[in-house]
This record gives C-alpha cells, sequence and structure tokens, in this order.
DNA sequence: ATTATAGGTGAACAATCGTTCACCAACAAG
DNA sequence: CTTGTTGGTGAACGATTGTTCACCTATAAT
C-alpha cells in the first residue's frame, strides 16, 4: 500500500537534499510502473505542491524548507492537515540577502538587553551595509569587539549602549565599524 | 574564458534550486567537453565543496543555503574569499526540529520585554511539545491569545508575564497552551 | 632535453531520465 | 446496462545522465 505521497516526497528532500526521480518516487511508494509516477506528479504539480523544470526534472516548490507564518493566532492554530492557505516563508531567504557580506555571530554580555538583545543570542551581520545613525553595529573598541547603537550626529560619532547602566563610548580617534546588525535570533 | 567555477554552480543552486547537471556546468563554464566537468567536480568534491550522491548526482554540500558563523569576532572578520575554515549553519535547519507542527507568528503587545521579546517580533512555535515550567508558552486567556511564562507548581498552573507591569494571569478554569516558543527573531 | 602533471577535447558507453502509448480494473453517474 | 472517469500496469521511445577511454596540449620540474 503506497503512503501519502506528499510527506514522503518532502522526507526524500529533506533526507538527500534533492528531489527525487520518477524511478525513485516509484519505489518509495510501491508503484510498478513510472507511468503512475508521472500522473500522480502532473496532479501534485497543477495542484501546486510540486513544480517541474523545463527539462521535466522536480523543482521543490514552496513548503519544503519553508515554515508556515500566521500573521495572527486569533482564528486559531490551523491543523497540519489543512496547512493550505497560511503563507509560508524560509528563514534564510527572509533574514539574509547578501549572502557573502553575511555572518553571524553569538552575543557576549549585557550592554543591549534594552534592545532586547540579550547574552547567548545570535546576530546575523551584514558587512557590506554603510551603517547610518540609529543602527546596531559590530564596531572595535580598544582592540575589542562589541555590540552598540550607532549615533551619529553632525558633530560627533559615537556608541550607545542599549543599557541605562553603561556610559556611551566615544571614539578617541578613529571608530571601526565592521558590520551592521541586520537580525537577531534567539533559540530556546 | 571560464568563470569561477564555485561561484556559478552556488548561483546555479541558487535560482535553480536544484544542482546542475554536468551538461549544464559545461555550458555555464563554456567547456566543450562534459569529461572536463567530470575532473573538475572530482577535484572540488575532494576539496568538500561539492558532494555526489552514490547515483553521481551532484548534491549541495555545506554553505550553499548556509551562512558563515563565527564563535567570536576577536580575530576580526574573515573575509568573503577565504571562507574556508569556520563553521556554517542552515537557519531553517537550526531553528527547526519538527517542521509539521512548526508555525511562526508575530508578537503584538509588550507583555514580554523582559524576556527580551519586543513588540513586532516573531516567534517560531511548536505545537507538539508538552510545556514545561518556565516555558514561553503560546496559550489562550478569555478567548484571546497571549504570549506568557508558564509556571507550574505542585498545587496550580498559571501564566506569568515577560513585564514586571502586568500581573500574572491565574486561569478560572480551564488553561489552553496552544504551542511552545522555541525561538524568536527579529529583524531590522 | 626529457619527464611529469594538470587541464582540456572528443567520442563512446550502459544506465537512467522523463515521456508516451495502449490497455485494464474499479467505481460512480446517467 | 452503458458510459465516463480515475488510477493503476507494462512496454517502449529518444534524450540525457554520469562515466570512461584515448589523445592532446601547455607549463613546470628534473
Amino acid at each position: 500500500m503506497p503512503k501519502d505521497a506528499k510527506t514522503s516526497i518532502r522526507k526524500f528532500y529533506q533526507t538527500n537534499k534533492r528531489m527525487p526521480t520518477y524511478s525513485e518516487i516509484m519505489k518509495m511508494l510501491c508503484f510498478k510502473s513510472k507511468n503512475a509516477v508521472f500522473k500522480l506528479v502532473k496532479k501534485l504539480a497543477a495542484g501546486g505542491f510540486l513544480e517541474k523544470d523545463e527539462s521535466g526534472k522536480l523543482i521543490p516548490a514552496r513548503l519544503y524548507e519553508q515554515t508556515r507564518i500566521l500573521g495572527s493566532i486569533q482564528a486559531g492554530f490551523p491543523t497540519p492537515a489543512e496547512e493550505e492557505l497560511v503563507d509560508t516563508i524560509s528563514l534564510d531567504e527572509y533574514l539574509i540577502s547578501n549572502k557573502d557580506a553575511t555572518f553571524i555571530l553569538k552575543v557576549s554580555g549585557d550592554s543591549m538587553i534594552d534592545a532586547g538583545i540579550l547574552e547567548g543570542d545570535l546576530v546575523i551581520v551584514d558587512r557590506s551595509i554603510t551603517p547610518k545613525n540609529g543602527d546596531i553595529v559590530i564596531a572595535e573598541v580598544d582592540n575589542d569587539w562589541t555590540i552598540k547603537y550607532l549615533v551619529k550626529t553632525k558633530t560627533q560619532i559615537y556608541l550607545k549602549p542599549g543599557n541605562k547602566l553603561y556610559k556611551p563610548i566615544y571614539p578617541e580617534n578613529e571608530l571601526k565599524i565592521a558590520a551592521v546588525v541586520k537580525a537577531v535570533i534567539r533559540k530556546y
């Protein structure tokens, strides 16, 4: 008896990191004819669950690497079965625009807790962005790297901690800003 | 003249969401023989940049959907060129374990600011986890959904806001907990 | 001058690819 | 009973797959 097609294909993609071939789908769904797969794929593609290449190869349509996003939960949670109408995103795509200039680093210290950035959080930083006033930046101060607000006034540039216990840092000579913080992620 | 192989292949994967075929690599690198690709792939695979299937198909090795992670930036930022030795992760894989039970929703209100969860943040929640004492949960209170700490004592269960201005919520009858917060992400 | 070695061409290989055809059983609608 | 429709089998198709072989340069080392 064939297992559920969608979840089987999704699981294949998740483990093999590529879409299965028609023969492979045939085997994993216990079909005995490739044509059965051909017709099944046609249906799934019409339903938007799959997409095909110009050469016929399968490519992952949404909801593969993606996670369902809920605008508001007022209406209650959808069950995993009725997973159709909600929007989905890929976290990587959502958070990272310029991949080559993007790094992740772990926050140490509590100098930004008022900005909701705690010790142990991961920050996604972009080195290709020119920092603006108010941006949270990674800067070098006294041969040490810290995360602070960047404040640009007409007369000067300085770093402001997101913690009232700490004082702003006014650079003596040069202020080296390494990257701009684009996102914060915290895992429990 | 052939362009740089690595970036070309990566770009192909990024746009087509699958690895190129030998012939396709041949065309995009302006080779005239598939064997040239065969040898090139062999080298890249030995260098760890590529991986091959048991059937010879290319599968994306790390650093495709992935982002470089820096344990500490004390040593300074690496340049995009010397991107070898650093560790990399995929944010989706890192943050989401049980994909079918995972949802993303946007935080409204300031009841968790002391926990570093601000209004507008996205929280990644898992519906398949049984909530423990101290977990941050999504719960239904008075036909409304809120995000709070869950406190379990021997005698009772209640919800504690992560904001000193608000009081704990003691459920009158039943306490409906919809999901456990696994991660928080914030984009600037 | 000779010898490797790395990197490319060009042709051939069996295997597998996606696709198409004819055919069949089950089932529901008329 | 007939008539579609749906979902499957089985065989065949040309095209493309990854791979291998022999051969051809360059450039560098001995």
